[in-house]
DNA sequence: CGTTTGCTTGACAGCATTCAACGTTGGTGG
DNA sequence: CCACCAACGTTGAATGCTGTCAAGCAAACG
């Protein structure tokens, strides 16, 4: 339980292909995503049932005939520059997203002006699920590199998952998932101290990235240290503090966003290690 | 002793009948509830349609057909005793639950020990959606006072709701809710400090409490500080130092559990206070 | 090539935790 | 009925983790 943040997005995948990891990059460039599609996206049509990442994202589990209804309902995509906002908190909301490229991040904001990065997503992971409630969105999504998404009317979702129960079931799922990694969240900004959270944070993210078939060991990252202070409840020094320490300590080699770990059990003893 | 006539929350009522608060109690016994369910529950048939939580609950907005098929479904009533579980984490999930009367928590628990309340239920709240994940509760859920809620088979629950749009879309707003309120604790962990963390804390019991027809002024804590320090990711001795410092700034009357809140806009400006 | 943005590091301060002692409340049993 | 106990709550003093402020460096961008 300890990994917080661990949407087991593919439930039955556990060695899923896995390519080296990306090394280099420019900043902006879809680096980690590249791998997953490394092919121009608008040469496909757009259908989940033909789509890389079915067994990541809403599609899971359902039968060949469901997809090709979930193909009509998924009908469009949308580009999102980096640093653009998918949506704003107050936006009217119409569709759920999925990831199809790229990788985001969702905050929210008090009214004196302070926020909090809510979450990081990347290719499968859907976003939204905030606005059904009220009907408006209640965060705002941002893109942190160019980014692509597939727009999942949600008027017609909730029309298809009264159709095919299997849908209705896996959307229900992600739904309960997001729950319950808010809760891993609470409890890593509850009860950790710096050095955990940002040991949880690195596990987690390269657990998701290695169900996408990149290297379980290295990873650039994509946002800030500020972001994943935000995210941590941590401010951006005591991030970068914590990276040089665990780079002095071994775990891991630093360089700027370039991150290799060089001690995953170090690192995982550290989130399980009780406090004192 | 309360006014027994149907405190009812709509969600736009925000002038809700105000009967005076609670004001002396027995540990355990169930006063807040006492107000809204004077009477023997098992006195009532189990139904929806006849419960006088159902403009907060699963129901909202349902017709009177609709609700006599919700009727079907909610067919039982469990008692939980205080200090026991509702549910345990990894137990199979079968259904959700809607708080009838009395106070609970839910906690997560990592592998060394540490855990975090993620939440206090009362009256008319939905517990056990974590569940749906994985098919296993991943939290506990643990009575603060005797207390007994409605069982909502959760197949029989999906099932319905293919066939009711109106039951659909509340369920899937509950969901919804839930994780937008966990993204309002993600920023209070993440970014306020002790004073604003309880003052963030009383005020939305209060309205919650209010949105049950009792004061928004005066309210008879049901969980130690301890709990409350694990919800706030505060130690207790902080939360009662902090207890202490509002009283003697006129914030508060603290005696104990019972909170008697003497000004409000205090309380509110300290929430909405930019740090430093 | 200069400017902007992001990252690192140091010194210091402050808020919350830790440790400890004591007070209060409610339940139990003599 | 009262003494005793256990659980809960309050308060003080000292420590320490993280935040704050500041300076300098590195990388990206136009």
């Amino acid at each position: 339980m300890l990994n917080p943040t661990a949407p087991q997005i593919a439930p039955h995948a556990d060695q899923p292909p896995c390519p080296s990891a990306p090394c280099s990059s420019t900043r902006g460039a879809s680096v980690n995503s590249a791998a997953v599609t490394p092919i121009k996206l608008d040469s496909f049509k757009v259908a989940c049932s033909s789509c890389n990442l079915r067994e990541l994202c809403l599609p899971v589990g359902l039968s060949q005939p469901q997809l090709t209804h979930l193909d009509t309902l998924v009908a469009t995509r949308r580009s999102i520059k980096r640093g653009d906002a998918l949506f704003h908190t107050g936006d009217p909301f119409k569709s759920v997203y999925a990831v199809r490229t790229g990788f985001f991040k969702t905050r929210v904001s008090s009214e004196d002006g302070r926020d909090q990065v809510t979450g990081f997503q990347m290719a499968g992971e859907l976003l939204g699920l905030d606005g059904i409630s009220t009907d408006r969105h209640a965060c705002d999504a941002i893109a942190l590199e160019d980014s692509q998404v597939c727009v999942i009317p949600y008027g017609q979702l909730e029309e298809l998952s009264r159709e095919f129960s299997d849908l209705q079931h896996q959307f229900h799922k992600i739904m309960s998932r997001e729950i319950v990694r808010d809760h891993g969240v609470m409890l890593l900004l509850g009860s950790m101290r710096a050095e955990e959270r940002l040991a949880a944070f690195l596990l987690n993210l390269t657990q998701r990235l290695h169900a996408r078939g990149f290297s379980a060991s290295a990873l650039v990252l994509r946002m800030t240290r500020e972001e994943i202070g935000s995210y941590l409840g941590l401010k951006l020094e005591t991030v970068s503090r914590t990276f040089s320490k665990f780079q002095d300590e071994g775990l891991l080699e630093v360089k700027q966003r370039d991150i290799r770990i060089t001690d995953e059990a170090g690192l995982r003893a550290l989130v399980n290690s009780v406090r004192c």
